[in-house]
RNA sequence: GCACUCUUAGCUCAGCUGGAUAGAGCAUCGGUUUGCGGUACCGAAGGUCACAGGUUCGAAUCCUGUAGGGUGUACCA
């Protein structure tokens, strides 16, 4: 169900008896109820082509146009806009098909491709903190989406385990004598005292540098014991993954230290390849129009975040077989992903036909426009912003008394943490956004819980109506007429989300579906006495439509729905 | 300095490949009588789309410049 696309064939086939040997323009969603459902605007863009008058193009095109199936009338208005109103009946058949869909009518697509999406990517030595939060939910988001389009996905969380921070944390591991899990049981604690020490005690910074070299050479005990520390930090993020109620799994790393043996090999091969330059005595690339270089290996012999970021994508492209490599990181690092991509493009790592993109998106605001810190200056947690929306959802509980407190607490952590991410997936991701409890955590506006809310709704009325649902669905008035075509643009809103990588556009037509479901079920009653059979059976089958569709949308988002609120 | 990016209603944000009178939500004001979940719905008011040029039949959207904010800028990731 491409409900786009399958007006353009309408209009290509009014395009071919007309004989314009023009391929036409992509219908968009009119601007205005007046103005039908769908407008076509392509007839000015050939008015110069055809030095002809738009009006008269478009008469044409209305002349050879099939009113009698899809569409039922079409009207020229203004310069030369075509307004195109969808068939009730059409409507109608399309949304009972969707309904008995398990898909809701959305087709997988047509080239499914094998997709890398890379996000997350927390660093050991610390715990997660607010600055991991949007490249875990966007990535995961986007993974989903993918998936469910039908894609191969790949996810992968290249956690940063490497580099001469962990010796200063095994060092001091060692120093403290303690038992590691016992130790690490605040990891941030640990880094801030393992910091301490390196900075006031020379004996021990000099011990923590040789612990590097002693990893980094393969020596065993201490191989162990990072071993034994990333396991544990993993199991903190694990811990944050499983709050936040997003996919990632233990298969999906490929830490930064899984390319380590590769490193050598990337240099090598840039060098074969032509692409090297010492400069001040570190191995670089330099590309044509980017005065700074990229930075491969260091003086000293040192890789670089460069030089793994280039392992990962030939890994990726060769090893993995991707086709597409999205990267959810910080828009900070926009220029650090042109330059690698670009590197890895020219030095054959990457195949020409391998989309490599890099998602950015923005940073997270405090109410004021600041960047987001406790009180105090200092980093936030992310798993204490998790509890703290958790405790907030509660407040919005009413009627507490009619549920236990273990049903409180699923249904606090599905609402405060479904705010969270709706929060942020809804903003446009390239944006920076003001982080604000008391708009994320309302009923009103474009909220996670205003769609949870209708989403309950429906589920009330079919407690209240249990017997069977049956018969055809009957487009009675403009409302319902509307939240039909918007029923049916479900396919279209998610093959272009994916394309963009951008969630907002899925919570832009969900929260347009829901707010046009609160007006269809103020003004058209269902279980009403009086209200026609077949009407009824009707309504029930919009409402359970569009509860579906809401359901489903807020999955592919990583948020639940629940039948009670 | 150079590069990238942003500036839309009092506030928070939409605005897809340029298309009709620039849209939401919050806040403000005013409505909805027997209510299928009113944590809802309807309406009003509120914008020289930072500014100045340019391209175009048509520009919030594309190009150039100006002002202001943000970010990045060779051996950290």
């Amino acid at each position: 169900m491409k409900l786009k696309s399958q007006i353009n064939d309408v209009i290509k086939e009014a395009f071919i008896k007309a004989g314009i040997e023009h391929s036409p323009l992509s219908v968009t969603e009119a601007t205005k109820p007046e103005f039908g459902d769908f407008q076509f605007n392509g007839a000015m863009a050939l008015s110069k082509k055809l030095s002809k008058n738009p009006r008269e193009i478009a008469q044409l095109i209305l002349d050879n146009l099939d009113l009698t199936q899809m569409l039922t009338k079409a009207e020229i208005a203004g310069p030369g806009f075509i307004n195109l109103w969808l068939n009730p009946l059409w409507i109608a058949a399309e949304c009972k098909e969707s309904l008995l869909d398990e898909r809701l009518g959305v087709e997988v697509c047509a080239n499914p491709l094998k997709v890398v999406v890379d996000y997350s990517g927390p660093n050991m030595a610390k715990q997660m903190h607010v600055g991991h939060l949007r490249s875990t939910i966007i990535g995961d988001t986007l993974a989903n989406l993918l998936t469910f389009l039908g894609d191969e996905v790949i996810r992968q969380n290249h956690i940063g385990d490497w580099g001469t921070q962990f010796g200063m944390l095994i060092a001091y591991l060692e120093e403290t004598g303690k038992d590691a899990s016992v130790s690490l049981k605040d990891l941030e604690q640990f880094y801030k005292d393992a910091k301490a020490c390196f900075d006031e005690d020379v004996l021990f910074s000099d011990k923590a540098r040789a612990y590097v070299v002693k990893i980094q050479s393969g020596d065993k005990h201490c191989l162990q014991l990072w071993e034994k520390f990333i396991d544990i930090s993993l199991g903190h993020c694990e811990e944050v993954y499983e709050k936040l109620d997003v996919q990632l799994t233990r298969d999906d790393v490929r830490a930064e230290s899984f390319y380590n043996d590769d490193l050598p090999k990337v240099v090598e091969d840039l060098h074969n390849a032509g692409k090297l330059t010492q400069s001040e005595g570190a191995q670089c690339v330099f590309l044509e129009d980017d005065e700074i270089p990229v930075i491969v290996q260091k003086g000293d012999g040192g890789y670089l975040y460069a030089t793994t970021d280039l392992a990962a994508l030939r890994y990726r492209a060769q090893v993995l077989d991707a086709k597409r490599i999205s990267y959810v990181v910080d828009a900070r690092q926009a220029g650090h992903f042109k330059q690698v991509f670009k590197v890895a493009k020219e030095a054959g790592f990457v195949p020409e036909d391998v989309k490599l993109e890099h998602i950015a998106f923005g940073t997270m605001m405090d109410k004021g426009g600041k960047p987001f810190k406790t009180r105090d200056g200092g980093t936030v947690k992310l798993i204490d912003l998790l509890d703290e929306a958790v405790v907030k959802a509660k407040e919005t509980i009413n009627n507490k008394e009619d549920y236990s407190e273990e049903a409180i607490e699923t249904l606090a952590k599905i609402i405060g943490i479904g705010a969270v991410k709706y929060a942020d997936l809804s903003i446009n991701r390239e944006s920076n956004y003001i982080f604000n409890w008391d708009k994320m955590l309302s009923f009103e506006g474009n909220t996670s819980l205003y769609l949870q809310y209708a989403y309950a709704r429906i589920q009330s009325i079919f407690r209240k109506h249990d017997s069977e649902v049956c018969g055809d669905i009957i487009i009675g008035d403009d409302v319902e007429h509307r939240l039909a075509t918007m029923l049916l643009r479900f396919d279209d809103v998610l093959k272009r989300a994916a394309v963009d990588a951008s969630p907002n556009q899925i919570t832009t037509y969900l929260y347009e579906l829901g707010t046009l479901f609160m007006r269809f079920y103020e003004q058209n009653p269902i279980l009403k006495i009086g209200v026609d059979e077949k009407m009824k059976m009707s309504r029930l089958q919009l409402a359970d439509l569009t509860a579906k569709t809401i359901k489903q949308g807020l999955e592919i988002l990583g948020i639940k729905v629940v039948d009670k609120l």
